[in-house]
DNA sequence: ACATATGTTCCACAATATGGAACCGAGTTT
DNA sequence: AAACTCGGTTCCATATTGTGGAACATATGT
């Protein structure tokens, strides 16, 4: 087998464990022995010995239909604790739905994880009721109103961190016509977005939908998500547009003045 | 150092990884090294790399300022991942608002871990607009209306898998003064709720709080979920009881039967 | 200044995870 | 039916990997 040096100071099996773990994604719900073993690049043993162990911490649980194995109910668990424990959350669900109430358009905050965004909270307004609940979704970042915030602070923010400006870039996915894919544009548009301290994403993450984002800052000043209304592109007139904008930057504004005061 | 026999055939260093993870609760959203590794059990050092490589794997987050960790992100994602993967909140979801329409009350679909039951969706009924969700909190099974029902088809139901009756009984907690807390009495109770197919727990988990629970089960008939309605005690009379009881358990048959049929 | 606590690095040791080989069992092909 | 293939699983010798003791740096308190 290929020995690949540790890039980190950690411990293979459990770096492992988690490479099993995120295999398990939208189009991958559920995997067989075998199978996931070649995804992952690891011996068919040590696959069977880790998805073991996994299942016996109920991270994982096997169907004893078909023999495959799937996410289990410790990880929702997990998964919700970490939500609960993060203060944005809290600070932000009532604006949130303030937002969604005046605009009557989706109002979602999202992080950043790896590449992508992830969506913490969501409310929906009164042109998507009952719509299904998205969050944990990810969408790839420079598609995203969000996703141009957060990355760029992380790139122009307060302490622009030297040794990440090395980070590894990725492709950037072509989505729709509009999606931003050239390296360049993209350090545009960042730029851009950092100094209006907005950002919109007219189509192109999906054909028909628009979003304009503000930026939700700690008390350090830096980036630690956003937040934005998102509905039908037709919606999104050039002067509707403003108003929105204004709107969600107060929302913003609010959300990260709650965080800086919630500080202990 | 103490060392147990591993009791199951697995990975330590995961085993010990998840150990960690599941350190990180309602009490202890955040903890630092030592305090960690003391409670654990675990070496500071052993502790200390390991947080490093969930770190690493942005599943545990360190704040800088207090230098604690607390879980991270990618935790979030995987969690809803998982919950995505479950084919119950899909099946769910619809009848739950059904449910909280029709009787006013908050209806939630719960599943056992370990000995608690996890409440995997939820929604409020017009007694409680607004209530913050509570999906991902765990709550003791033996005092709440679904975690009785999921307890009595492990003890007595279709394939009682003799392996686990020598599961270790937890020692029951006593949350308010007509919590059920003798293991004799939480049989007879477990036999009484198998048989008529329902459950209650009146100000069992909380002085105030009612509810009535019926089961889900999968298409071999075993309960593999709950759901409730649950609410203000002082709305849950005797004759509003039986009705709401009679329209959660239709509820969940319903339920039972898409999850039945939803089987490929 | 001393004592006690924490986070962190280093390192020799061996326990632990690893993966090769081999065994079943169920389908497919010959 | 035998021969082959591909999946899941068990066994086991090997050495890679994780372990924890010791020591250091830093911080807080006495």
């Amino acid at each position: 087998m290929k020995r690949e040096r540790q890039p980190y100071p950690g411990t293979q099996a459990v770096q492992r464990a988690f490479a099993v773990l995120k295999a398990f994604d939208l189009d991958h719900p559920q995997w067989t022995v075998s199978e996931l073993a070649r995804h992952v690049g690891l011996h068919k043993t040590t696959t069977f010995r880790l998805l073991g162990a996994l299942s016996h911490e109920r991270m994982l649980e096997r169907d004893d239909a078909t023999g495959t194995y799937r996410l289990g109910p410790e990880l929702i668990a997990l998964g919700t604790q970490a939500l609960r424990s993060t203060d944005l959350y809290i600070a932000s669900h009532a604006e949130l739905e303030a937002l969604a109430r005046d605009t009557g358009e989706t109002a979602t905050i999202e992080i950043l994880v790896g590449d992508d965004t992830v969506i913490l909270d969501e409310v929906h307004g009164k042109y998507l009721v009952g719509g299904r609940p998205d969050f944990g979704l990810r969408y790839p970042a420079h598609a995203t109103s969000t996703g141009k915030l957060l990355l760029a602070d992380e790139r122009h923010g307060v302490g622009a961190r030297p040794m990440h400006s090395t980070r590894k870039r990725p492709r950037l996915a072509k989505l729709t016509a509009k999606t931003i894919t050239a390296s360049t544009a993209l350090d545009r548009e960042l730029a851009r977005v950092h100094k209006q301290g907005y950002a919109t994403a007219i189509e192109e993450i999906e054909l028909g939908f628009a979003a304009v984002g503000a930026p939700i800052r700690n008390h350090e000043g830096r980036v630690v998500a956003a937040i934005s209304v998102g509905g039908a592109r037709v919606r999104f007139t050039r002067v509707r547009l403003t108003k929105l904008t204004a709107r969600v930057r107060t929302a913003a504004e609010e959300i990260s003045r709650r965080l800086g005061a919630a500080r202990a």
